[in-house]
DNA sequence: TACCGGGTTGTTTTT
DNA sequence: CAACCCGGTA
């Protein structure tokens, strides 16, 4: 842990006569990279574009720091916001340096440094009365809720009409601005129907009688406490003789003061960011601090990366041409010296199923090397990158069918699952009696017989007595304040978290085989072994894999850690697999092949987005179309759905506005499979219209479609010559020459119809829901055995 | 106290 | 169309 501590030791020998030593490192960095690495004192604003080779030019930096002997591992902080980038730097730092460093210390998020930090000087956060001792817990989004709920209901407000989470998402709103509860401004404080000051400030003192910080808290204390210790300032900035900072563009208003605080005094601060790529404003982030980067540090060089060695020039086109329309850049022209390869392509479907089916088509052709310009692909060079989380549905559901393998990355994570957060909860007790959140998580379950009532009187018992609920539960045992059953499950829990609390200590007794005792004896096991609903057996194997991770760490409290800063898991590796994330969550990642689906208007640019943030929400959008489109090596593929559940309605929309805003030369436009040849009906069903809809009759009477947008799109489905794209490969393609005009049919979902038109292998079919087009392959002739429908 | 059923609610993105 | 929360009942 004290690999810090060396930090005025002499530089080694061995590292001073590297500086003489050939530093093969270097080579094969383009001019301004090498600028970027061989600049090192003096603040350094790095704009690096996309794909322009930025975490080479940070890791660089890093080991010629080093080799250079100005500074020892221990005294460089680089900061980054995720723990992927964090690890993916460390691996490169090692690899250049042939592992003769040892880790990092400093080199971790924002808010695992700041844990570090916040460690050694827990007492200094506090209220005078009240401090924080440096065994503190960090709470999770769920912990956080449920206590203002009780901090709501403690004062006699309507949930509902309060509701937790809102005041949940202020709050974070404050920290990430460092707004304690005395410096809230009037209007904030008068948020929430006048409540959100006296709340927060409620909130902020039961953390502290809890021993406990939330996510914004790490940061927010960190600041506050540098402003009110100089001298503790004054170490940390001694300490830290370099600072890195990556994605500078996704820093928050305490981010940044944290980052000033540190730097001010030798001002050895390198930032690296992209201001086209800034996504995080509706989490605090602002794009500002990168803007002004030049005022706070006078005399900053600015380097920019603009070469750019990932894509294709039609997908950098594209994404160039898109970004253009936002105003206020810092502007950067990214170039590339690569072969031209394939257009961006754009097709637009029915629905999102259609979608999701004419992608996992597109995969299959890829995968089985059908595609002469691609040739052959793995599926892990494949990704769908979304705009919202519930997009992904629709691909699983394909996906399963199909038997294609997939990975959803960023998922329902490992540790805000039920089962793994009751089993923390658990050895959170066991390592610290005092945490009552963790005790009222788990007092019943599995079920004890305590409900609400024997709940009640522990707390009042503990309150009463000053002491934990754990305590208050002892007390209730010893003077038999409860009755029956739920007396004598009480007994044998507090028994048990004493018992298996004295394992914890004693370290003798391995911290693994503790947990898996205690999961054991306090019958949490037996809970989901007799539970009979399908998803018992994968919960047991999460819990399986929980003890597994624990091998891993020296003790409970260093993997309860872990866990609270690291809430990803890092996922095994199980052979081919595509990728499906959201746009967000594919910031930084590359891949041969993209998918963008759901460039619809609404979904994308995202209506909420453009309601709350108006012009500024836009362009935070195109900044993630610009991420997304950036993301693809080799070819980017666009579409976007006439029509989409939402809330379990059917919604029909219109392309998204970018994709209007993409220059047509690097855009190849395919006509979607299964539609008509050609003209009105064509378009209407490009646009995701058809006989019967609103749309449809909106479209044929007045000009819904003299968008520009559309007028374009128009024009280049007319263009094109001949079909662009194959026949999909349907399996059990019934052709449409086997219906005729008038049948009598039946669908899976729609039910009986009739056919009313047909084209190619699409039939124009009229249920009683409205006009539907559907291939031939999906239905069947009404009276015909249906064993054969591809569903 | 536990369980069941109905009504309500919500979906942007996350350290 | 979920999932979730609440209230009523066994």
């Amino acid at each position: 842990m004290d690999l810090i501590d060396d930090s005025d030791k002499p530089v080694p020998l061995s590292q001073r006569a590297a500086a003489a030593r050939p530093m093969p490192y270097l080579d094969g960095l383009n001019a301004a990279q090498r600028a970027a690495v061989e600049a090192l004192d003096g603040p350094v604003l790095l704009l690096a574009g996309a794909g322009t080779g930025k975490t080479r030019a940070l890791t660089t930096r890093i080991a010629h720091l080093l080799m250079l002997g100005k500074a020892r591992p221990g005294q460089i902080l680089a900061v980054t916001f995720t723990n992927k980038a964090a690890r993916e730097m460390k691996d490169r730092i090692a690899r250049l340096l042939g592992e003769v460093v040892e880790g990092m210390p400093w080199l971790g998020t924002f808010h695992s440094i700041s844990v570090k930090i916040l460690r050694r000087h827990a007492e200094l956060i506090g209220n005078g009365t009240l401090h924080l001792k440096p065994s503190f817990t960090i709470l999770d989004t769920d912990d956080q809720i449920r206590l203002l709920k009780q901090l709501i209901a403690a004062e006699n407000l309507d949930e509902k009409r309060w509701p937790a989470r809102q005041l949940a998402g202020l709050i974070d709103g404050w920290k990430n601005r460092c707004l304690t509860p005395p410096n809230l401004p009037k209007g904030d404080a008068a948020s929430f129907d006048g409540w959100g000051g006296r709340l927060y400030a409620a909130y902020q003192e039961r953390l502290l009688t809890l021993n406990a910080v939330d996510f914004g808290d790490l940061l927010m204390h960190c600041v506050t406490m540098f402003q009110a210790h100089p001298d503790v300032l004054k170490s940390w900035q001694d300490r830290f003789r370099y600072i890195l900072v990556d994605e500078y563009q996704d820093t928050n208003v305490a981010q940044y003061m944290w980052l000033r605080l540190l730097a001010q005094a030798h001002r050895n601060i390198c930032c690296v960011g992209d201001d086209d790529q800034s996504i995080y404003g509706w989490r605090g982030a602002e794009v500002g601090n990168i803007l002004r980067f030049e005022k706070d540090f006078p005399g900053a060089q600015v380097i920019r990366l603009e070469q750019n060695y990932r894509s294709t020039p039609q997908i950098l086109a594209a994404a160039s041409g898109l970004i253009a329309t936002n105003q206020g850049r810092l502007g950067k022209t990214l170039w590339t010296d690569a072969e031209p390869g394939e257009k961006v392509r754009l097709i637009g479907h029915w629905d999102s199923e259609a979608e999701a089916r004419w992608i996992g088509e597109e995969i299959e052709a890829f995968h089985g090397g059908h595609r002469a310009a691609i040739g052959q692909v793995s599926l892990n060079d494949i990704a769908i990158l979304v705009r919202a989380s519930h997009q992904m549905r629709a691909f699983e559901d394909r996906f399963m069918t199909i038997g294609l393998p997939y990975r959803v990355i960023g998922g329902p994570r490992f540790y805000e699952r039920a089962e793994i957060r009751d089993a923390m909860a658990y050895f959170r007790l066991v390592v610290s009696p005092a945490d009552d959140l963790a005790f009222e998580r788990i007092v019943n379950t599995p079920k004890r017989g305590l409900g609400d009532k024997a709940l009640q009187t522990i707390q009042v018992v503990a309150r009463q007595n000053g002491v934990s609920l754990l305590d208050g539960a002892r007390i209730v045992v010893e003077e038999g304040h409860l009755g029956g059953k739920g007396l004598t499950n009480l007994r044998d829990f507090v028994t048990g978290i004493g018992r298996w609390h004295a394992d914890a200590i004693d370290s003798t007794v391995s911290h693994v085989e503790l947990a898996e005792r205690l999961l054991d004896e306090s019958g949490y096991t037996a809970m989901w072994q007799n539970d009979k609903s399908p998803d018992a057996p994968g919960r047991l194997d999460n819990l399986k894999e929980l003890v597994k991770a624990l091998e891993e760490f020296e003790n409970l409290q260093g993997f309860l850690e872990h866990v609270a800063l690291v809430m990803d898991r890092d996922d095994g590796e199980a052979g081919e697999q595509v990728s499906i994330m959201t746009l967000h969550a594919a910031k930084g990642l590359e891949f041969p092949l993209v998918f963008l689906p759901g460039w619809e208007d609404g979904l994308f640019p995202n209506q909420r987005a453009m309601d709350e943030s108006g012009t500024k929400g836009l362009e935070e959008e195109r900044r993630l179309a610009y991420v997304g489109i950036t993301r693809a090596e080799r070819l980017a593929t666009i579409s976007f759905a006439g029509n989409r559940r939402l809330y379990g309605q059917w919604q029909s929309s219109m392309p998204s506005r970018f994709i209007d805003e993409l220059p047509a030369d690097d855009v190849e436009v395919l006509t979607p499979p299964g539609l008509y040849g050609g003209g009105y009906g064509a378009a209407m069903a490009f646009a995701g219209a058809s006989p019967g809809d609103a749309m449809y009759d909106r479209a044929a009477k007045a000009d819904v479609y003299n968008s520009p947008g559309w007028k374009r799109m128009q024009a280049r489905a007319v263009e094109r010559k001949g079909p662009v794209h194959r026949t999909p490969v349907t399996i059990n393609a019934s052709p449409a020459s086997s219906f005729t005009v008038g049948d009598r049919v039946i669908h899976p979902k729609f039910g009986e119809g009739e056919v009313m038109g047909m084209a190619e292998d699409t039939l124009t079919i009229q249920f009683e829901a409205g006009f539907k087009n559907i291939k031939a392959a999906y239905v069947q002739s009404v009276g015909i055995a249906d064993d054969d429908v591809p569903f």
